[in-house]
RNA sequence: GGCCCGUUGGUCAAGAGGUUAAGACAUCGCCCUUUCACGGCGGUAACGGGAGUUCAAUUCUCCCACGGGUCACCA
């Protein structure tokens, strides 16, 4: 077989040669250690917690190093693609703080090593396809679906391995008349990668995260170039990665048993192997067999982005979350270092854990509520408009009415040493501020205390009448207290421990009832600091609606 | 099924032959306190199983079990 003849015939429109491509994409001038990392998704319009727990780590790596953190679009599956999936994909990156110094933006591209979209670099990938058939690593496949699949029922039958390799890669050693006819017949084909590996030998490689691996080599003819003309992921992988000078290649686990593959290939090809860091799945229990599995599209929502988006948890403690569970000491430097910004963190691929992570909401909440409590009011009034803007529009109207009050309200408790943790999303923000909006009040008697409705009502009344919106905090207090003999409850909580059964109740019992007057419910921040807010008027309003 | 990866409390995890086997979340109790929250103190709770190497194994080796991944002209 002539393979200068029959490459050729395969790519009568290629005139370039890999050394042309080359001298377009020359190496990065970058300092000492710096690493090249990418993010390559594909355009599905789906953008789960695993792409950001990827793209969190090319990132870090990156600029951490001083290097370059580029994304590439993966759009070689047509019947995967979906309208505006692209974009969708900048646009989440973009929410969740993460810029790529090149690649896809939105209208169009940045950065020299581009192309950056795989169907844009046809040509690229055409040339060094054309290469190996030279080379004799290559060479077309006539192969109908049908034939493959029937192939494939018969090594199951079998019980052999499956594929397209050794005899049963039928086109591989084809006569080029044979080639010639199937070609003049109009058969569709594709271009297969003729493996020069042999499954009994073994491939030794460390990976960053994995560890020192021992896998048997490759001996699979994959396909390189579809019959379209577009190539598949393991090629464009390879061929990209190289050109664009990818240091490290960070992608998920189940691209693990395919590294066979591509390591073959970057020999084949006289390419340097980039490092690679295969990343544990996300995992989470099913709710309905109790087992651990792999977060699903389908069944869990938690996992889109969108999800965290629309539950208003702030991109800082998502992104925190990942921190956690991407590095094992993050937590421990967090609790050190309390106000810096996680990308002071040194992050390290050594500290990453080999198993699977379960990913798990209600740390996620705590980080959440760690990070908001760590914002000033302003912060959280902006971050909560923002969010508020989007998807509660009553709650929108209400804070924006009013800024400076609407600050005032998240200002409680905020700002000292131990500021107060009220919510983890912002999701949650209606239900704690609905007591400072008469539009959101509701009040819940099941709260009041138990003590005869005489009294509570005689309480709220006489309230009223000595209640002053002047008072400092003690001295509101003491009115509060002074109140207390005329109904036989006891003024001082410690001596009321002491002897509870002399007592109708405590100051407890009194302040509980101006407490579910004011604020509907149990639980609220300091009530003077309440009542403050709410205006002398608006207090006793709400003391004569509850008596 | 073949191949590959993984397995420390409910969860995330540190530990790399000799430790009272860290810490965080969750949970429980106590304290602080007019409620809640915050905070403080304390408790419950773990090396999947079996062989072997060794004076000594959670740590090394092998086998098993379990979980996961992968076996496409999808990524």
């Amino acid at each position: 077989m002539n393979e200068l003849e029959l490459a050729k015939l395969l790519f009568p429109e290629v005139t370039e040669t890999p050394e042309d491509i080359e001298a377009k994409y020359p190496p990065r001038q970058l300092g000492e250690g710096a690493k090249v990392t990418r993010i390559a998704p594909s355009p599905t319009g789906f953008m789960h917690l695993g792409n950001l727990y990827g793209a969190l780590v090319d990132e870090r790596l990156a600029h951490q190093s001083g290097g370059v953190f580029f994304l590439r679009i993966e759009d070689t599956d047509a019947k995967r693609a979906v309208e505006g999936g692209v974009r969708k994909i900048i646009e989440a990156f973009r929410d969740f703080g993460l810029r790529p110094d090149e690649g896809a933006v939105i209208d169009g591209e940045k950065g020299s090593y581009g192309p950056y979209y795989q169907r844009q670099r046809k040509e690229i990938y055409h040339v060094y396809a054309k290469s190996l058939v030279e080379r004799g690593y290559a060479y077309p496949c006539f192969c109908t679906e049908e034939e493959l699949n029937e192939m494939r029922a018969k090594q199951e039958a079998a019980k052999e391995t499956t594929g397209y390799y050794g005899k049963y890669a039928v086109w591989r050693d084809a006569s080029i008349e044979a080639v010639k006819e199937a070609l003049a017949a109009g058969k569709s084909y594709c271009i297969r990668f003729r493996s020069p590996g042999d499954p009994s030998r073994r491939v030794k490689i460390k990976d960053l995260v994995k560890g020192d691996l021992e896998l048997p080599e490759n001996d699979q003819d994959l396909v390189l170039l579809k019959s379209d003309g577009i190539p598949t992921y393991h090629f464009a992988h390879v061929i990209d990665d190289h050109l664009m000078g990818t240091t490290h290649v960070v992608r998920g686990e189940e691209w693990l048993a395919t590294l066979p593959m591509h390591l073959q290939m970057f020999q084949v090809l006289g390419f340097k192997t980039p490092k690679y860091l295969h990343t544990a799945q996300l995992m989470k229990i099913d709710p309905e067999t109790g087992s651990k599995r792999k977060l699903s599209k389908r069944k869990d929502p938690e996992l889109a982005l969108t999800y965290y988006k629309q539950q208003g948890f702030p991109v800082r403690a998502v992104m925190e979350y990942l921190m956690t569970t991407l590095n094992s000491n993050f937590e421990e430097w967090r609790l050190a270092n309390p106000t810096l910004p996680y990308e002071q963190f040194k992050f390290t691929t050594q500290k990453m854990s080999a198993s699977g992570a379960l990913f798990d909401l209600e740390k996620l909440e705590d980080v959440s509520k760690n990070v908001i409590s760590r914002m000033t009011a302003e912060e959280v009034y902006d971050a909560v408009t923002e969010w508020a803007n989007e998807f509660d529009a009553e709650l929108y109207t209400l804070l924006t009415r009013d800024p400076e009050y609407a600050k005032s309200i998240f200002a409680i408790g905020r700002g000292g040493k131990k500021p107060r943790k009220d919510f983890a999303r912002w999701e949650e923000v209606r239900a704690y501020v609905s007591f400072f909006y008469d539009e959101l009040f509701v009040r819940d008697d099941s709260q009041m205390p138990a003590l005869p409705k005489e009294t509570i009502s005689a309480v709220l009344e006489d309230y009223q009448k000595i209640y002053n919106g002047a008072d400092d905090n003690s001295a509101w207090f003491e009115r509060i207290k002074s109140m207390c003999p005329q109904y036989g409850l006891c003024a001082d909580m410690k001596e009321y421990k002491k002897n509870p059964d002399a007592y109708a109740g405590s100051v407890g019992d009194l302040s509980m009832i101006l407490r579910v007057a004011i604020t509907g419910r149990a639980q609220s921040p300091d009530l003077w600091t309440v009542c403050q807010l709410l205006g002398t008027e608006r207090v006793l309003q709400r003391l004569k609606a509850a008596e």
